[in-house]
DNA sequence: CACCTCCGCTTTACATTGTCAAGGCTTTAC
DNA sequence: GTAAAGCCTTGACAATGTAAAGCGGAGGTG
């Protein structure tokens, strides 16, 4: 009984799904979030900030998104759809490739959409108000890893990886989401032994999941 | 050029690492702290709110802590800490398990911390200011893990394992961080595809865990 | 044309927050 | 007994999130 239901503004009511972003407000509102929140973290974004930034009022974000959490929600719904795209398009540009090297492609893939859409992948898996809850966005999320899913299942059907499907694509989920959640914090470089050299997180990146997909049975 | 250097109060200046936590109602406002940030998130709470909590002054925790930043890293340090007598007792406990029994076991029980401490897990892993930059929060974060390194390190010289053991190190480093962080959120479940009994986390935990340990060259 | 009604946004207002400066009370040191 | 230190409070200020009301124009209808 937390507010499942946000408030019925006067205008839009806060768009549910994706479809019908509509004004140009509430577009440049969005840019101005994600701008800041690659600056300074999402949860440390002001709702009037991004007013400021989008050449808005102080009251805009509040009118399109509802809430301060109304406005993350919805970015997290814009960066699904990006997801969804951006693994669509490598899955696609990798189909020929043979059955484990479509896992690590597709694995690396959403690592780099985690660093290259920081606030989006923030919005969607790491923000108080995506924990838990809140539906459509758990469908939301769930659609979108549906792809992943089906190529493990695909590669399995193959014969190029044995041993339990599901087992598989829980083992690529958590580890890709475990890199990607400490490589967006910088938290990887920590992790190594070696500072390296100029692209180190990248071949961190690559030499795990490379070496976790060679694993599998 | 943020500001590493804290306000130094008149009182207690923020005790750089985790000793001499002194004074009573430090650690209260710690206490109330981590109450509210597991019931809200850490991000979620407010100075004063945790001041009201723990029968204080608003202005006590600033008193204390410098800032509400300031606040967060004192959890952190205290998690760290905490999560290092943890993964001691847990490693000296199974010291003659055989050398995988001891990874899987390891890794359950960083998960397994972060279940039962989700606001300091949050603090030390998960909140913008534990990101980057900070030295002595860096430097504690690698310490409270060299358990964790030791380990990986004595397993494989003990030819349990094989491969090349800083990789294995991060797999096992970045497995886990993931199932933790998805885990904390709830959002473990909404991966799974059955809904399943009782403790389901739990099981999916395990199930990742081992299959993980079990595949490792 | 007059009128009405939305849509998109602003203005005004208010309770709450983080932070700062200054001060008070108690304990300890000399 | 006086001084100092530690522990915390009071008071104030700018900034935030949210709610309610209002304004201007576009689009349709009579």
């Amino acid at each position: 009984m937390t507010e499942t239901a946000a408030a019925p503004a006067p205008g839009t009511p806060v768009t549910g799904a994706g479809q019908g972003t509509g004004s140009p407000g509430r577009a440049a509102l969005l840019r101005a979030l994600e701008e800041l929140a690659r600056e300074q973290g999402v949860s440390n974004v002001g709702l009037r900030e991004v007013a400021r930034r989008a050449g808005l009022s102080h009251a805009a974000p509040t009118h399109f998104f509802g809430s301060r959490e109304g406005m993350i929600r919805a970015l997290a719904f814009e960066g699904l759809e990006l997801l969804d795209d951006e693994l669509c398009v490598a899955q696609e540009r990798d189909a020929q490739l043979p059955g484990r090297e479509r896992l690590v492609s597709d694995a690396k893939e959403f690592v780099a959409f985690a660093q290259r859409h920081p606030a989006h992948f923030d919005a969607i898996f790491r923000t108080p108000s995506a924990a838990a809850g809140d539906g459509s966005l758990d469908r939301a999320r769930r659609a979108a890893l549906d792809g992943l899913r089906a190529l493990v299942a695909e590669v399995h059907a193959a014969g190029d990886i044995g041993g339990d499907v599901e087992t598989a694509f829980l083992q690529l989920c958590t580890l890709s989401h475990g890199i990607a959640s400490l490589a967006v914090d910088g938290l990887l470089q920590g992790l190594d032994e070696v500072p390296e050299g100029p692209n180190a997180a990248a071949d961190v990146v690559e030499r795990i999941i490379r070496a976790q997909v060679a694993q599998l049975p």
